[in-house]
RNA sequence: GGCGCGGUACCCAAGUGGUAAGGGAGAGGUCUGCAAAACCUUUAUGCGUCGGUUCGAUCCCGACCCGCGCCUCCA
């Protein structure tokens, strides 16, 4: 069975099919790059990261971009305080970005479509909607989209047209639109503003366009899917959606999947109610990476998830749970021979978990599917039950498992460090939990001395010495196990 | 005001017209110098309230209460 996914177009969900002889186009609402992403960004890129990962197991060709929009009225404040051109101002934002999505395990898109670079094409956009009198000039050189002219308007969002006019607001730099609601292709550009010369005439893009102007130019006219939080949907897309249909004649994308909004603590994440926090601010506190990607999945893309730093603890444990599962199936030890019913638990783990991502992606049950699996199974090799012949295909399952929600192999430690590394360049140290900081002072060779020591501490059976080397690790963020198999340490 | 979503155990959370997945936490246990880790077992006669439909509803319908999101830059 294929994937089927909520259309927020449609009302319904639909199954999700390329056309025949291409692979599926997909084009991703990306950041735009003014300051680091804020988890709520990430929680929209892990699910689209989900969707991708999941079409590729399945053996779906992909045609995936995701856009970067390095211009716009943010960022040209923003880089004009700091003194800065906005190639440089936002040069460092997407290189922060592009590292936050590796530390998430989130797999870059076969395209990454950035602003500036395309806009001829913007322009070229522009210029068949006002030759198809769909955009107008209007008096200082801005051009506006006329929204009387597309029918179609609100078909995304479900909104009503005629009572919009109502209280709709007057941008008292755009009073020269014709209507209200008629949105800017292109900015004019004031004295002294940063700008691109074109056939426009100098100015910039609007925001809407060039989503419009890159999906075409990577994806054509019309294509599979297009993805992006859920505020995007109006104005957003809807504008992208008049764009490209009254240029095209076609139907822009067929299917549209929004992330719904991430709350954090029950509330929606704003600066000014302080519960704002990027990725980085939260490996700063000793957060691991696997943890905060595990919880992002936590609750399907279509629910609300509220995120909280229990939520975080737990889903750190929860992932451990599953890294201690494979290590033990890949330890072995186990009788020779074939569990049947294990075996035939494997196999329904398998499909269960197929099967919940193929019903609009639903991540908490495809998890489940697995929990279920690590339960069975652990208490199966228990009571010396799970054999030799069981092991591959579970571990066939976990590697299905972890194609899609990629926390298993352990990159927590060197991402923290990457973290750590970038807040000394920054000068930032001090936003670091302070055990954190000493934790990864300590060299894996300096540990492994302190462990030599208390090993000869226990040895001698000086318990109280060896104590206080683990208690005075315990303090760095850094955990003794005592096994028959030596001692282990590892980060907290 | 318009549009929409949700209220399920201590916390998070999935789900179904036929009697409640999963995770975390707590408790008990195995193991252990101590500890940690790991693993096992266990924890909702009930799914916001009140009505209705039904042989039967947490799931369908209605009303109400509560929380939240979008409608403006926002993932």
């Amino acid at each position: 069975m294929p994937l089927h996914l909520y259309n927020t177009l449609s009302g319904q969900i639909e199954e999700l099919t390329p056309r025949t002889g291409r692979p599926l186009g997909i084009y991703a609402c990306g950041p735009t790059v003014y300051d680091y992403g804020h988890i709520g960004n990430f929680r929209t890129f892990v699910h689209v990261d989900i969707l991708r990962r999941f079409l590729k197991l399945q053996g779906t060709p992909l045609r995936h971009v995701m856009n970067i929009t390095d211009v716009d009225d943010k960022i040209m404040t923003r880089s004009a305080a700091a003194g800065q051109s906005i190639d440089q101002y936002t040069a460092k934002y997407k290189t922060a970005f592009l590292e936050d999505l590796s530390a998430l395990g989130i797999e870059q898109p076969e395209f990454l479509a950035r602003a500036t670079e395309h806009i001829p094409q913007m322009v070229g956009l522009i210029e068949k909607l006002v030759e198809r009198g769909c955009a107008y000039r209007g008096e200082n050189g801005s051009y506006y989209f006329r929204i009387a002219s597309f029918p179609g308007y609100g078909k995304l969002s479900k909104k009503d047209l005629g009572g919009m006019e109502d209280g709709a607001r007057v941008d008292v730099d755009e009073y020269d639109k014709d209507s209200a609601r008629d949105f800017a292709l292109w900015k004019a550009a004031k004295p002294g503003e940063f700008h691109w010369d074109t056939s426009l005439g100098p100015g910039r893009p609007g925001w809407h366009i060039e989503c419009s102007a890159m999906a075409t130019e990577y994806l054509g006219e019309d294509f599979d899917l297009h993805t992006g939080g859920e505020d995007l949907m109006f104005p957003h897309h809807e504008n992208e959606i008049a764009q490209s249909e009254s240029a095209s004649g076609k139907t822009f994308a067929r299917h549209w999947m929004h992330i719904r909004f991430l709350l954090v603590e029950g509330k929606k994440m704003s600066k000014s109610l302080g519960n704002f926090y990027t990725l980085r601010d939260l490996l700063l506190r000793g957060y691991k990476a696997s943890a905060i990607r595990f919880l992002l999945t936590s609750v399907p893309y279509h629910n609300q998830l509220n995120f909280t730093f229990d939520g975080l603890t737990e889903s750190t444990n929860a992932v451990e749970r599953l890294r201690s599962f494979a290590a033990r199936l890949h330890k072995g030890g186990f009788p020779a021979g074939r569990n049947i019913s294990l075996f035939e638990a494997t196999e329904r783990a398998g499909r269960d978990f197929i099967a919940a991502l193929e019903d609009d992606l639903n991540t908490a049950e495809a998890r489940a599917a697995i929990f279920e699996l690590v339960r069975l199974a652990n208490s199966h090799a228990d009571r010396h039950e799970l054999q030799t012949e069981n092991v591959p295909p579970i571990l066939d399952v976990l590697a299905r498992f972890d194609a899609v929600f990629a926390v298993l192999e352990n990159r927590d430690d060197a991402v923290t460090r990457l973290a750590l590394d970038w807040a000394a360049k920054e000068n930032r140290l001090n936003e670091a939990a302070p055990e954190l900081v000493a934790g990864y002072a300590l060299s894996a060779e300096a540990i492994d001395r302190l462990i030599e020591e208390r090993n000869a501490a226990r040895k001698a059976r000086d318990f109280a010495r060896a104590d206080a080397i683990r208690k005075d690790l315990a303090e760095k963020g850094i955990v003794l196990e005592d096994s028959p198999g030596g001692v282990r340490w590892r980060r907290k």
